[in-house]
DNA sequence: GTGAAAGCGCTAACAC
DNA sequence: GTGTTAGCGCTTTCAC
């Protein structure tokens, strides 16, 4: 194994000391015969500096944590992207995580972020990780938490979330001018942004005249879950009298199951049922199916500029969600 | 700003020597009064140690590199989650680079993950790193290429592949075996694995008593050249006098686009001509479209084991893909 | 403009 | 079992 040549390597071999060296690399006051000789030690040796050594020296790293919940999600990928753009502007690059949705995994990765000294951090996870990502932010390390407000934000503890309660208001106007009144919900579960995008929906749809009944929403957690949430809404539609006309899904993640949940069924896209569902993704045109959309790529953006540029104090970024009007809900009836 | 606790403070803390602490820290023999005492100075502190002073020292960091072309390639996605997956099962993480397939960040993003001294690298993109790659595995660095194979390979540097011939091959078996004789392909260009896809196809074609046209190969770079490629295609089959009734897409980052220049066109799938492509996603199900697979997760698995096992000699594993037959192909005609 | 030397936070010999 | 000490590779005063 060849072992690297070092700073003081190039400095023996270009017969100047490792602070020329430095100076030379980090663009210090050197003669250009000097900075030459340098150079051409830099090439001979193949010379790649240390840049854990140079995080050591700093206090921090160049990189850019980004945490993520559950990389499946298009929505993600493009939030890394957005992330990624930013840090290669920069000379850095993104450190990646995924929790595959498990908190243990997200509180483990989290410290690791941590003990890696990250520029900056980028968590899409829950509450649990809430304590150290405030403590990081004191510590120097600024953090933006995406997709989930925070209380009190102390300097340096960013948020970036959509509008959520206007995603579900979105999707309530396009059912509604689409002459659609008798709706079923398919959340994920209990997170903010899921409670926030139903009771958005829920009130657009109470000041519209045709208020959602409290069964009409069903959790499901997983993918394999959908199918029998599905179920149960066509089931209750049915019994109330007032069968369905409509499935919304609050979450991106869970489109293709509910879309399969229908269409195995036997049920017509939009014939016998409308669908509208959250994040917009590449097959979604292909497939006519109307979207609520999140700027996810600029969300990422914004998130990195944010480590980047170190704004004083708390921010708090809201990002308004747009309506993607493709086939799956029919014609608008209105102007 | 919080100054961060440092070993020095915790051994301060506790009344030890910092030598006692990293023991505690990292497994030494201490007695079980003194660790519990050190223990409580670390919580008390909020210590979280420094993984960038660590990996000075070890001469490298923990965390594992990948450099990919193209994050929204569905392949891609699984290959991280793979390698993440070992990652965290290593108390490691991966740190992560998109090329966006520009050559030039390319270069530099293996060049600063070299600089970030990562544990070991893995990447899917083309030669022009080839020499920085071999020079990291030299120093001790593991390269994992994936879908390039390497000439003469020193030790550490290992290749994964996909049997491209083989994915040629099931496409043209099956497209044989649902009775289709005239076939259009669509490929992304001059890499090794497009060339060698299209070369594997041809050669089935052939032995099945069906050999391809020259000119029903096109080349695609890009989504935009998708519709255009495909438009040809079908003219040059009509010229020909044998309208195609089949197309191939020899790479996953195109399918969107040539299944919707086929929709668009008014084409019916497999009415008027069956598809099939390469890389299995999530909505191929539901769309019906068959698909030869890439075991890509497995693959990021087997990269990411590469690293962490650091086997003597260099190892080219090559997959093998397989047929995920659904409906775009039609019926299958023979047993 | 350049070098000597101290030190970033940690680990690993080596004593005791 | 524990402390002392010498680095890991680099940056940064402070002299000259």
């Amino acid at each position: 194994m060849v072992k690297r040549a070092t700073i003081g390597d190039v400095a023996a071999d270009a017969g100047v000391s490792t602070a020329t060296v430095s100076r030379v690399l980090n663009g210090g006051a050197v003669t250009e015969a000097t900075a030459s000789r340098v150079w051409e030690a830099v090439a001979r040796l193949e010379y790649t500096p240390n840049a854990l050594t140079k995080g050591v020296f700093a206090g921090r790293s160049s990189t850019i944590g980004v945490v993520i919940r559950d990389l499946s999600s298009p929505f993600y990928l493009d939030l890394i992207r957005g992330a990624d753009e930013v840090a290669a502007a920069n000379d850095s690059l993104v450190m990646l995580a995924n929790t595959f949705r498990r908190v243990d995994r997200e509180v483990a990765q989290v410290r690791t972020m941590d003990e890696q000294r990250v520029r900056g951090l980028i968590v899409t996870t829950g509450e649990a990780t809430d304590g150290r990502t405030r403590r990081m932010a004191g510590n120097g390390t600024p953090c933006v938490i995406v997709a989930r407000s925070v209380r009190d934000a102390p300097p340096g503890l960013h948020s970036i979330t959509l509008d959520d309660a206007e995603a579900g208001r979105l999707m309530a106007a396009h059912l509604a001018e689409c002459g659609r009144s008798s709706i079923g919900v398919v959340s994920s579960g209990r997170r903010p942004s899921q409670i926030r995008r139903t009771a958005g929906l829920r009130r657009a749809l109470a000041d519209l005249g045709s208020p959602l009944p409290e069964d009409a929403v069903t959790v499901a957690e997983s993918e394999e879950e959908v199918s029998g949430a599905v179920g149960a809404l066509l089931a209750r539609g049915h019994d109330r009298g007032a069968p369905l006309d409509a499935i919304v899904c609050t979450t991106g993640r869970l489109t293709v199951a509910v879309h399969s949940a229908l269409t195995t069924r036997g049920i017509a896209i939009p014939g016998d049922i409308a669908f509208v569902t959250m994040d917009d993704f590449p097959w979604a045109a292909a497939l006519g199916i109307t979207v609520v959309a999140q700027p996810s790529y600029q969300m990422g953006l914004k998130a990195a500029e944010l480590i980047v540029d170190r704004p004083g104090g708390p921010v708090a970024l809201v990002f308004a969600p747009t309506l993607v009007a493709r086939a799956s809900c029919g014609e608008r009836r209105t102007a």
